[in-house]
DNA sequence: CGACCATATAGAGAGATGTCAATGTGTATG
DNA sequence: CATACACATTGACATCTCTCTATATGGTCG
């Protein structure tokens, strides 16, 4: 666990908007370009466009150019590490062991 | 997966200050009163009394009275939830199986 | 090149969020 | 009861967030 709590705050954060939250579930089945996703919401073009900004700037989610499309897709990396976020709070609960905020202070 | 994105985006708008995600990670080690939480942060007492009520009433932490003071812990269930939210998208991602947001249509 | 399509950006506005100082509430204790 | 302590609530304020309309950008195709 070598990343700080400012980086899962800003995952978390991307995440805590149901439209995003729903998108990144979305794109869990594989890459999607923006009208794709943009079909299953009752959101305007700009909006949606704002949201996706919003997740590929935390890093949750990368992005290409295809043409005139931009596909979209989850980075396994950072789901990987918002799973660990969680294995290791509840591994603290287990086993009583030290705390992911002591030695962190560097953060 | 029963749950709704509202729910689960609820959680993680819980988590998503960095002021409360150490807090959730403080109580993985055990319950703990605000007095103590409070030594930890540059924040007034009443600062943190407002994130422990997003906290509680989010479902995440659960709360008691111990004569003058309130001891806070990590809901078990909530947790158990959340890690099932990612478990369950990395899944999506190795079986191509159906997204979640499918049949949710009742949230 | 010109028209068109998909997406991004800018600007504005309503509402949510995080913080504080001041004050209220509830519990123990002399 | 009076005091003190731990915590909650209120009200105010600055900032952030989400949404829209309007407009710009950038790629494709006739």
């Amino acid at each position: 666990m070598k990343e700080c709590y400012r980086v899962y705050a800003m995952y978390l954060k991307a995440l805590s908007d149901e439209t995003r939250l729903k998108i990144f579930d979305m794109l869990s089945n594989g890459e999607l370009c923006a009208c794709d996703i943009l079909e299953e919401f009752n959101i305007t073009q700009p909006t949606l466009s704002y949201h996706m900004k919003i997740l590929s700037e935390s890093g949750l989610v990368d992005s290409r150019r295809d043409g005139v499309w931009m596909k979209y897709s989850i980075n396994r990396k950072s789901l990987e590490a918002l799973k660990q976020l969680f294995d290791n709070i509840g591994l603290n609960m287990d086993n009583t062991s030290s705390h992911l905020y002591k030695g962190m202070d560097f953060c």
